[in-house]
DNA sequence: CATTCGTGAAGACGAAT
DNA sequence: ATTCGATTTCACGAATG
């Protein structure tokens, strides 16, 4: 029963405006029924009309202009009967857009439902309006609960600086969550906030526990127990963070916590030496192979410290480690055997 | 005084039995 | 499902400058 879902194919998200030019002329079969501002077009000298928000020529089909994104309904043939049609007109973001897509195979229920109250079939009438009651139902909250995720996980890339392509892989993997049945005692938090986790990995721009702790609504240990699940159960087979990608940020997060210490005299003269430096500390190490087992943002701190004594810059271990979040301890424990292994053991 | 370093206890996780 | 080993964190004090 569970074929009715065609929620695997959200693949295809390829701009809508192809689409609109595709069959809107289907219910215009004479060009002369919508009015257009009149020009000509530069390809074979035709007239052009303005349709939908497009601009065609209605003898070579070019279009003119097609730069603005459909944000309106599709109800323009359909206006005599008007039913139903407003479950369509969604939010025009594009995450949510997926998700406006799921929600237009609710009309043809409406036939069986809606048409007839009362026929001579009671029974099998009513049997059947209870099945497909249920499934709606069902398929109802699930549309909702998605909504909301969905909702969530753009909220918290926006904070967190993710891309839109990271999202969309959020979106991806929460709906397979939700299509394998994955949340029974999780919560939609939990879940959202794992998968963005995850796809923000997947995607070689990871953030860490702690800042996804600061703009997910539940407790970090919670989404992290849900990442580890999910990761699990749809063998997403994520590999360990890269501590270079981590770099970036934990330079310019060093810089800020520095810069919101006065009182501190430490200073950071050349942000971008210390980040190569501390990059060929990180590459020097996972050729050495002793970055295996340890967390990579540990190796990352570590290494932006190794790196500020190296390029004499005063860094302490406190501001390395609130622009991070690892201990000074695991500081300490890593930067030393980050110089013994590369070629910068001599401070 | 600020910073760094070292230590043992405790929690979490992966692997193995 | 429970142990074991490694890693990380926490809390504290000592050493260094």
């Amino acid at each position: 029963m569970t074929e009715i879902e065609l929620s695997d194919e959200m693949y295809t998200r390829p701009s809508r405006d192809e689409e609109t030019t595709a069959d809107a002329d289907e219910d215009s079969p004479t060009a002369s029924a919508p009015m257009g501002q009149t020009q000509t077009c530069p390809e074979c000298e035709g007239t052009v009309t303005t349709r939908d928000n497009e601009d065609v020529c209605t003898s070579c089909g070019l279009v003119i202009e097609d730069d603005e994104i459909d944000r309106g309904p599709e109800w323009r043939a359909y206006n005599s009967k008007e039913q139903s049609e407003k479950s369509r007109v969604g939010s025009p973001t594009t995450v949510l857009m997926h998700d406006d897509g799921l929600s237009t195979n609710i009309s043809w229920q409406m036939k069986d439902g809606y048409g007839n109250s009362l026929s001579g079939k009671k029974r099998q009438k009513m049997k059947r309006l209870r099945t497909w009651n249920r499934r709606f139902k069902t398929r109802d909250a699930k549309e909702r609960n998605l909504r909301q995720a969905l909702g969530e996980i753009q909220r918290m890339a926006a904070a967190l600086n993710l891309p839109e392509d990271t999202q969309e892989t959020a979106a991806v993997i929460y709906r397979r969550a939700l299509s394998e049945d994955l949340l029974p005692g999780r919560s939609i938090e939990g879940i959202s906030t794992a998968s963005l986790y995850a796809a923000a990995r997947t995607h070689g721009t990871p953030r860490t526990l702690d800042e996804f702790a600061r703009v997910s609504r539940i407790e970090k240990d919670r989404f992290e127990k849900a990442y580890w699940y999910v990761n699990k159960e749809l063998n997403l087979e994520i590999e360990p963070a890269d501590p270079t990608s981590y770099l970036p940020r934990f330079v310019d997060n060093v810089e800020a916590a520095i810069e919101n210490d006065p009182d501190s005299h430490a200073n950071i003269t050349n942000a971008n030496e210390l980040e190569t430096v501390a990059r060929d500390l990180v590459k020097a190490a996972q050729r050495a192979n002793v970055t295996s087992g340890k967390a990579p943002t540990s190796i990352a701190a570590a290494a932006v410290y190794a790196a500020s004594l190296l390029t004499n810059q005063q860094v302490t271990q406190r501001h390395v480690s609130e622009a991070t979040d690892v201990t000074t301890v695991t500081i300490r424990n890593r930067y030393q055997e980050l110089l013994e292994e590369t070629d910068y053991c001599d401070i």
